[in-house]
DNA sequence: CCCATGTCATGCGTATTTTAGTGGTCGAAG
DNA sequence: CTTCGACCACTAAAATACGCATGACATGGG
């Protein structure tokens, strides 16, 4: 999962992307309204924190921006205000949530799992699909109840997979979501990575199929 | 849509109720938790809001209850108690949002535009013609229901097509459309597609009509 | 320093795309 | 009505791009 961190001030903002980094999610972190918008205009984001008093322009702005894209990636505002006229009107603009500052941080993890959670358009902390299932706090898989061994990047990926499936990933889409902004591998390292997933998948009732040219699909096994 | 309230004080429930039911959604109210559960049997809801003190179960047991039937609803807890450890449990258990009571219900109505909002929006990007229909994102076809196997070229090929219903198009036209710029294959290579387009879809109600000279015309099967 | 993990480079096999070539069809002009 | 030329359909085979396996090379944490 890859997510966008808007937030001007350094600490704050760093100390949020530690945070989120250790939940083992791609991060950005952006510092001004124009840079977020720039990166909102090269990257599909699958979360992102706002905070709402930017130096440059408002996070409604962004907000509304980000809407008119017919965007509908979980946003979690991030306010010193708590005006409730504002709040409504920033969830009426298509945020999903908001925090007050101070951030408590365990909070902010479970409110941002929450939301990944949903926007996979599953409501529990475990995914499943097939007889595969990810548990997403405690990162392990198990394919028929039997409790398999992925990498992280592995890890990653699968998820990608399952909270898109019924769509064709591109390498470079697969990329976008399990990578950094500042990260550019060789596409191919996906084909590597869908190797080993497959070989890690191979007892369990899903698998990718390869559609060349275009990506990857993962499907129910029907024999 | 329709929504489940969940709340033992009858005041309350009723405020609650009246204010939704303005908002024009079908609504159901249960005032315990043994109610709510057999309606929850009965019933699917779009929305669920929560009470989390009922009188002979904790919201608590509802809400695993209800995830355990793999129900994806999306929940939004009201509750009194404003400790943050609990509220973070109640994320994890697969609530989507809370708001502390007493409820402002404007906030309320807020939050449920934007979780109804997202629970929808999962529209799926789908081009019918005929009986054919074109997948966008899974890139796949359908023709009368049935998939069918299409190479990229054939594909995009297809869609614009159908992207274009009641023009003529050319060879150098469609070339334009499926290549980049720097490509320039010999225009013939569409009659191939064509071809093979037709032969993917004689079983449909759609057919590629040529006119000499001209280029291609999609039209619908009358005989 | 070593091991675990992640990334990259090479070469091969195959699926897809393109070209080439042959024969067929259409339409206009004689 | 016939004939001619241009355009199109179709097959087979060549060329190409793509994906995969393997192993070598980085990198970073213990």
């Amino acid at each position: 999962m890859r997510i966008l961190v808007v937030e001007d001030d350094r600490i704050l903002g760093e100390a949020i992307s530690q945070r989120i980094g250790r939940m083992g999610h791609g991060l950005d972190l952006a510092q001004t309204g124009n840079q977020a918008n720039q990166m909102l205009g090269v990257q599909e984001y699958d979360l992102i924190l706002l905070d709402l008093n930017l130096p440059d322009m408002t996070g409604n702005q962004i907000l509304q921006n980000l809407r008119k894209k017919q965007s509908n990636t979980p946003v979690i505002i991030l306010t010193a205000r708590d005006e409730i006229k504002d709040r409504i009107e920033l969830l009426d603009l298509g945020a999903d949530d908001y925090m007050a500052k101070p951030v408590d941080f365990g909070e902010l993890e479970a409110r941002c799992r929450a939301l990944l959670r949903r926007s996979q358009g599953q409501a529990q902390n475990t995914i499943e699909y097939g007889n595969v299932c990810l548990d997403l706090q405690a990162c392990t898989v198990t394919v028929a109840g039997v409790l398999i061994e992925l990498k992280q990047r592995e890890f990653r990926l699968l998820e990608v997979f399952i909270g898109h499936t019924g769509r064709v990933l591109s390498k470079e889409t697969l990329i976008e979501h399990i990578y950094n902004f500042n990260e550019n591998p060789n596409p191919s390292v996906i084909e590597i990575y869908v190797a080993r997933l497959r070989k890690s998948l191979q007892d369990s009732d899903i698998h990718i199929r390869t559609i060349r040219g275009l990506g990857y699909l993962l499907e129910k096994h029907h024999d």
